[in-house]
DNA sequence: CCTCGTTTCGCAAACGTTTGCGTCTTGGAA
DNA sequence: TTCCAAGACGCAAACGTTTGCGAAACGAGG
C-alpha cells in the first residue's frame, strides 16, 4: 500500500498530474519525511541534503499540498481576509497592500466578503474558515463582542486594519487626533458656525471609526468652547448620495454653518456636488474639509485628513506574517500617522 | 485506529476542536461514509435518512473539511481569482460581483494578484493554485499563448472576465462596437478633428480591450472617411496621470482636435482637469467622451459608454458554477451590452 | 579498538474525507 | 414460503502530508 501508489499514478505524473512529495524524495534518493523536514525547514537536515532537496523540489516546480499539509497538522498557507465589502475605495487598497504582503511571504489571500447581519453570525458560528485558512484579518469593520467571542474559540490568530479588535494586534490611525485637527483648522480660519456629516454604515449604524472622527471633532470643539447645535450634527448613509442629501439638510437650516466636516471624503464630495448646485461659493461662503485622502480630494480640490491606507494594509500584513511566524508579535499596536493636507475647499472666513 | 482518535480528540470537541465526520456519523448513528454521501447529494441514502443527518449536521454546525475533502478526491469549494490589481474600480467592482454568486453557490473565493511579469510566469509554472482552488477566473488582464498553455495542462475549469481565454467560456462586452458607438457620437455632432487617448496597461503594452476599442475608433472614422492623422493618436498609462499629460501633448498640437475619445474614464478625467487648467471650454471648444461609466463620471458630467462591470462579475461567477456542477456551459460566451451614456462633456460642434 | 553521544535519516501512524465494493435489508413475484 | 433484485448502508483503502520515535552512521574520547 505505502508504495503502490507512487507507481500506479506518479509513475507517469511528468505529463500528467503535479509532483508529489513521494517524486521529490525518490528523484533527491532520501525519504519523504526528509523531503518534508527540508522544505519547511525543520531541523534533523544536513545542509548538503537540504540544499540539494530543495533544488530538486524546484527542477521538478514542486510545490506542497496545502490540504494534504494541513490534514496533516501543519498549515494552510492562506489567511483570510474579512471585509464588509470588496468595490470601494478604502477596503480595496486596503486588501491590495496586505496582499502584498502576504505574497511577500508566500501566504494566499481568502477573501470573505459579509454584509447582511445573517451572513456573519453564519460565517461565525459555522467557523468553516477554520479548515481553510491559518490567520484572519478584519477589515474596516468593528467585530461585536459576540463575534469576537467565537473567533476566539476558533483558536486562530486575528488582526485588525483600521479596526481594533479587543485583544488583538492591528493597524490603525488616530480617528480621533485627525478629526481634531481637521477641527481646529477650521477654527483656526476663523469659523465658528462648524457642522458636521456623520456616516453610517450598511447596517444604518454609527461605526467605531465614526464615533472616533466625532469624539475628536466635539473635543477640537470644546477646545475653543464653541457649541455644536443638534442640527449642525447629520447623520447620512456613507457614500456620495447621502453626503448631497446630509448637505441639502443643512443648507435648509434656520442658521446655515459656515463651514463643514465631514466624516469621509466620499461624504464631503456629496456636499461638493449639492453646494455647486446650489450655488454655494466653496472655500468663500462654506468651507469644507474631508477625511481619507481619497483619490478624488486631489482632483476636486477638497481639504482633508489623508491616512495611509495602503500601508495600514501592509502593516495587517506584517503583524499576521509576525503572528504566524512566532506565535504572538512584538508591537501588536500600531497607529500610523494622519496628515491634514490643506486645498482649496477651505479657507478663512 | 479507526475509533481510537473519537475519544481522544473528540469527545472534548464540543468546547474544542470542531465537529468531524464521525461526530455526526456518530450522532445520526450511520457510518461517516453515509455521511458523506448525504452532505454531498449522492445517491444511495434513503430521503429520511439524508434529512436526519443534514439536520445533525446543522445541530453540531458542522462543516466538511476542505483540505480532507480535497485529499480524498473530492472539491476545495474554492475558486481562483487572478487580477492584476485589486484596488481600482474596475477589477474590484468585478470581483464584488463574482464574488456575490460564488458564495450563494457555497464557494470561497482566492485572491492571485499578479504584477510582474516574473510573478506570472511563477504562477503559471509552478501552479501551486492547483492545490487550492476547483477552478480560475481571470478578471481584466490578457493571458498569452504559453500562459493558456500552462493552465490547460493543470486540467481544471478556467473563464475570462472582460477577457477572452482562447477555448475558454468568458463574460465580456463587445469593446469594438462600444468604441465605435462613442465615436459615431462625436462625427453624430459634426467633429471631423478627433483625437483618441489610448492607455497602456502597467507593463507599458497595449492590452487586448485597448485594441479593440481603438479599432471600434478607427472603423467608425473610416465610416465616414476621417481621417485620423498620426498626432491625434496618444498613448499613456492608464489612469489620471497619464491622461492629464496625453490632454496636454495633444493640446500642443499644430492643430488640436475638437473632440477626444479616451480609451478609459480614468484617462478621460485625467484630460478633464488639463482642460479645465488650461482654461479650454469644455462641451464647447473641446468635447470629450470616455469609456466605462466609472463613478465619477456622472459627478464630473462626462459623457461615456457605460459598461455592466458588476453585471459582467456575476455572469462570470455563473460560468464558473456551471462548469464545476455540469462540467461543461451550455452558453459559454456572454457578450454583454454597452449603453452610451450623454453628459456635459460632448456637445456639438 | 570499543563505547557513547550526536546528528541524520527512515518508518509508519495519523489527519478527515471520498468512493468502490461487499453485505444486509426489504419488498415483490413466483 | 422461497428466491431474486434493488436499494440502503458499512468497511476500508486511498489521498499527500507531518511528526514522534527508533535505527543507523559518524566522530571523538577512553
Amino acid at each position: 500500500m505505502r508504495n503502490c501508489y507512487r507507481e500506479g499514478v506518479n509513475e507517469h505524473s511528468p505529463p500528467g498530474g503535479p509532483a508529489t512529495m513521494a517524486d521529490v524524495a525518490e528523484a533527491a534518493g532520501v525519504a519523504v519525511s526528509t523531503v518534508s523536514r527540508a522544505l519547511r525547514g525543520r531541523p534533523g537536515v544536513s545542509s548538503a541534503q537540504r540544499e540539494q532537496i530543495l533544488r530538486v523540489a524546484d527542477e521538478l516546480s514542486y510545490s506542497v499540498s496545502a490540504s494534504a499539509s494541513r490534514l496533516a497538522g501543519g498549515r494552510t498557507g492562506a489567511v483570510g481576509v474579512l471585509v464588509p465589502r470588496i468595490d470601494g475605495w478604502f477596503h480595496s487598497t486596503a486588501v491590495a497592500g496586505l496582499q502584498e504582503r502576504l505574497h511577500e511571504h508566500g501566504l494566499d489571500l481568502v477573501l470573505y466578503r459579509l454584509q447582511g447581519r445573517e451572513e456573519r453570525t453564519g460565517f461565525f458560528t459555522r467557523r468553516a474558515f477554520r479548515h481553510r485558512v491559518d490567520a484572519l484579518v478584519v477589515v474596516g469593520t468593528t467585530l461585536t463582542p459576540d463575534e469576537e467571542e467565537l473567533l476566539a474559540e476558533a483558536g486562530l490568530p486575528v488582526v485588525g486594519i483600521s479596526t481594533r479588535p479587543s485583544g488583538r494586534p492591528f493597524a490603525d490611525v488616530d480617528d480621533r487626533a485627525g478629526a481634531a485637527g481637521a477641527t481646529r483648522h477650521l477654527t483656526n480660519l476663523g469659523h465658528e458656525r462648524i457642522a458636521i456629516l456623520r456616516s453610517t454604515t450598511l447596517l444604518g449604524t454609527h461605526g467605531a471609526v465614526s464615533h472616533d472622527r466625532y469624539a475628536g471633532f466635539c473635543g477640537a470643539m470644546a477646545e475653543r468652547g464653541l457649541d455644536v447645535p443638534e442640527a449642525y450634527v447629520v447623520s447620512a448613509p456613507w457614500g456620495l448620495e447621502g453626503g448631497a442629501q446630509a448637505m441639502a439638510e443643512l443648507l435648509s437650516a434656520a442658521t446655515p454653518p459656515t463651514a463643514v466636516f465631514a466624516e469621509s471624503d466620499e461624504v464631503a464630495i456629496g456636499a461638493l456636488r449639492t453646494l455647486r448646485r446650489s450655488n454655494v461659493e466653496v472655500g468663500r461662503t462654506m468651507s469644507v474639509i474631508g477625511f481619507d485622502d481619497h483619490q478624488l480630494a486631489e482632483l476636486l480640490d477638497l481639504s482633508t485628513v489623508a491616512q495611509p491606507v495602503h500601508e495600514q494594509g501592509r502593516t495587517g500584513g506584517d503583524l499576521v506574517v509576525e503572528a504566524l511566524e512566532h506565535g504572538r508579535v512584538a508591537e501588536p499596536e500600531r497607529v500610523l500617522p494622519t496628515r491634514l493636507v490643506v486645498r482649496g475647499t477651505s479657507a478663512g472666513h
